[in-house]
RNA sequence: GGAGAGGUGGCUGAGUGGUUGAAAGCGGCAUCCUGCUAAGAUGUCGAUCGGGAAACCGGUCCGAGGGUUCGAAUCCCUCCCUCUCCGCCA
């Protein structure tokens, strides 16, 4: 969450970041309301406690029983507006670094490289799902009749073909420091709000276990995170850094029709996913690494792509800068997220209480990153679609191709 | 799921109704001692919120939330978590 702090002291640098994003600034006088109300209504409760205290002190119970009820009154008052005042805060989103681009939505991201060569085909190639029916790789229709629109199965070597790449991601990543863990993939609300990830607008995205009162998680982030709650970090231990590998649940609410076909967008997919803890001043730097981790992977599963700088608009709740990797997509001839690489400062650790204890003694916030290592469904995508040759077959990058056993995925 | 025990500061761990934010030990920091290291001596060290330029003052925090009481780390209730035993299970 937001620094309470930076709110009071700096509410045009807060309201420079909720227009910058699109937000409604209406929201920080909201909050500065609540807030005024907050702080006169805890001063008049404090008062009455500390008279509570010498009452007590001195046994004067007549006194004590008087100011009991009136401090059980104030409590009430200021119980109320605390709740309302927490989820205001939690509706404020990070405040974007100065340098990242200003626009409206995903038109003014700007790319920064590209990087692969764009395959030319001499044939008329086929998109991902076509290949993916006649390889017997993947089924959609099955899925469909089981669960619903957008689930699939993997089958035969295109499950073998996501074991793979999940082995080919965790020896690479666990050779550069990462710590490989298997999260859980249920979690609790008040964990969720903490991780900046169930505002009001977020909550229609994720699945709800009503009986158990848990959420499905939307990444293994989610879970990864809470690894460094409620903890004092030691700096000697920093960069923490860690690859999960988790599966993802998405409602994909208010995307009715888009991206219909296939398994580019799906309420169920698995993932790698990196997630650090850094020193306050190290996390832009960390988060050069990050991003250099994933274009060594796109670079070793032979997939062009190219790096874009999102935009205040279309960055998420609680970044301070996000990179995307887009892949090129050949049937769609066009570049399509496929990992994405943020850096969250402090927002997160906030919520999270994770902090470090600095050299000089004193503590701060610990700032935290998470990336997107390798997100299965687009990967696979990617891989097929740009690997495709004309008698329909597929080339598996030669990276891969210990992991897998085998070189090309034919018609069997 | 059933029975029992327990959750206290960075860690270990005392404390069962009233100067206890909390003994002691470990650990950290500072100074001293020491040829160096180790050991030792002394002092010091929780978090958070509000007010204040600051010194400082006040509030809250002993798993979480309610309750009893003039007063709760201490008593009661609910929930969460940990441990032991039994049951079930991959």
């Amino acid at each position: 969450m937001i620094d309470i702090d930076l709110i009071r002291k700096n509410p045009q640098k807060v309201a420079q970041g909720l227009t910058k994003r699109n937000k409604d600034v209406a929201l920080l006088e909201q909050f500065q309301k609540i807030d005024d109300q907050w702080r006169t209504a805890m001063t008049t409760g404090e008062a009455i406690r500390t008279h509570q205290k010498k009452a007590a002190q001195e046994r004067n119970i007549e006194k004590g029983k008087e100011l009991k009820e009136e401090l059980k009154k104030q409590e009430d008052t200021i119980g109320r507006i605390e709740k309302e005042r927490y989820e205001l805060l939690l509706e404020f989103p990070n405040i974007p670094f100065d340098d990242v681009p200003v626009g409206k939505d995903e038109r003014e991201n700007k790319e920064i490289k590209k990087e692969g060569t764009v395959p030319s085909f001499d044939f008329p190639i086929q998109d991902h799902l076509q290949l993916g029916e006649a390889l017997n790789i993947i089924d959609v229709k099955t899925a469909a009749e089981v669960a619903g629109s957008r689930f699939y199965y993997l089958k035969g070597k295109g499950a073998l073909l996501e074991i793979a790449l999940l082995h080919f991601a965790l020896d690479m990543l666990s050779s550069e420091g990462f710590e490989a863990i298997i999260p859980p993939v249920m979690i609790r609300p008040e964990v969720y709000e903490k991780m900046g990830r169930l505002s009001a607008s977020q909550r229609e995205e994720r699945y709800f276990l009503e009986k158990e009162q848990l959420y499905l998680i939307g990444s293994a982030e989610h879970t990864l995170g809470p690894l460094g709650m409620d903890t004092l970090h030691t700096p000697e231990n920093f960069p923490k850094r860690y690859v999960g590998f988790s599966t993802a649940f998405r409602q994909e609410a208010g995307t009715y029709g888009k991206d219909a076909r296939g398994i580019f967008r799906v309420h169920q997919f698995d993932k790698v996913e990196l997630y650090a803890f850094s020193l306050p001043e190290q996390s832009e730097t960390e988060h050069q690494f990050l991003l250099s981790m994933q274009e060594k992977i796109y670079t070793a599963l032979e997939i062009p792509y190219r790096v874009v700088a999102i935009c205040t608009g279309d960055m998420g709740p609680t970044d301070a800068r996000q990179f995307d990797i887009e892949a090129w997509i050949p049937s769609q001839h066009t570049y399509r997220e496929i990992a994405s690489c943020s850096n969250t400062t402090d927002y997160q650790t906030r919520g999270i209480n994770a902090k470090v204890k600095k050299a000089d003694g004193t503590t701060q916030y610990a700032h935290a990153l998470n990336a997107t290592g390798i997100a299965m469904g687009r990967t696979i995508i990617a891989l097929l679609e740009n690997n495709q040759q004309a008698n329909g077959s597929i080339r598996i990058p030669k990276a891969l191709v210990p992991y897998c056993g085998y070189d090309t995925i034919t018609h069997e």
